[in-house]
DNA sequence: TCTTAATCGTACCAGTTGGTACGATTTTCA
DNA sequence: TGAAAATCGTACCAACTGGTACGATTAAGA
């Protein structure tokens, strides 16, 4: 019982809509928006091309419709204000990070909407608001509350943040867009966010030495 | 009179490849792989389907064709040793790659390669050991020259590049993948250079303050 | 249960696709 | 210039595309 919505039982026409999106967005995903057919959308899902058009009235809708949808379900964790567990706030949201965006699931999706980027403007804007965009403006607002607790000395916390998500990120995503290597594995992602963490911290938090 | 091979006056041949493979790229990068026809391409080019298929037997060829012959060109600017110079070094370097990788030309073929990373995964091998990985070493191994030199303090040069690379390149080059943002002009790629130099020169320059 | 609305299966449409065939034309090169 | 090779234009093919039409079937809701 993830969300808080109220209906028991998601009705019939609940049921069918999520059926189909489900199936098109493993199409699309797979195959590309020119690549996927919308015979092989309802030949997955079962059921009439009717229905599919009755629901969503042509193929960029349908698109739109499987993009919107999964831009939404990506929460960033917590970020602890207790300057004594600081380096464990920011190795957990880098292990965050790392785990969710390079995740086999969001490179498909990230691929199809670079790749339609020009077709679907709106996708991209909605991507790029959420991914890079709050996730910045999170940290950002972070690292200002660290510097006023005197935990982290941050000229320029916008620069920090780059410097913060930049090298976590940057090489690895390429690499997972470009298919040069694969999901990372739990514990490749505990190292890569220790290693960055630690690197970040030497070079913003004046006291941090003294760690293995 | 680019390369330094011989022939004086490119043979008809030469010459008919390579307006087909300038008209396909041309079509390709405006309409993705699937959305480009071979008609269209002919079309665009003039002259036969047959020639197309004379020369490049089938589509996946062609296209390897293209997006491989885009994959080199795109020489790095030297690094000079003189350590009183860093500053400006690197703000040429810093300027050359975001001029280089957020050009027009240059997004629409990374769009083309990431979206069909999967079924030409050969693209995406030689585009990220272009891209990053060519990129990073030479900066690492220049990094390492400089601390040898007592110029830069950096303990490990292989994060010190991603902290140059990534703060510097990530985001704007999200934002032209997402078409959010359109191809920078000089004067933002000069600031954007400069601040993030500055910033890096700042964590790990000795003595470096007194800039204006 | 019974009416009504939605879903189904299927056939169909016109347009486009990658790829082939082939005779007519043009280039190449000795 | 002349013969051989390459290029041309065009027609053709089967497969597939997004989208529509419509009668038969099934689900919804009172």
């Amino acid at each position: 019982m993830v969300p808080v919505t109220k209906q028991k039982t998601p009705s019939y026409e609940q049921r069918r809509r999520k059926a189909i999106l489900d199936a098109a967005q493993e199409e699309f995903a797979n195959k590309g928006y020119n690549g996927t057919s919308l015979r092989s959308i309802i030949e997955r899902v079962g059921g009439s091309k009717s229905t599919l058009y009755a629901y969503f009235g042509n193929k960029e809708d349908l698109f739109a419709a499987v993009v919107a949808r999964t831009g939404h379900d990506d929460a960033l964790p917590e970020l602890s204000e207790n300057p004594d567990k600081l380096e464990e706030t920011l190795i957990v949201f880098a292990e965050d990070r790392l785990k969710r965006v390079l995740a086999k699931q969001n490179i498909r999706i990230m691929r199809l909407v670079i790749a339609e980027a020009d077709r679907f403007p709106d996708n991209g804007q909605v991507y790029f608001n959420h991914s890079p965009s709050v996730t910045y403006e999170k940290l950002s607002s972070f690292f200002a509350r660290m510097r006023l607790l005197g935990v982290l000395n941050v000229p320029d916390e916008q620069f920090a943040t780059e410097q913060f998500i930049g090298p976590l990120l940057m090489r690895p995503l390429l690499a997972r867009l470009y298919g040069v290597s694969k999901e990372p594995t739990v514990s490749e992602i505990e190292v890569q966010a220790r290693n960055n963490v630690t690197a970040f911290l030497k070079a913003y938090a004046p006291g941090y030495r003294l760690e293995q």
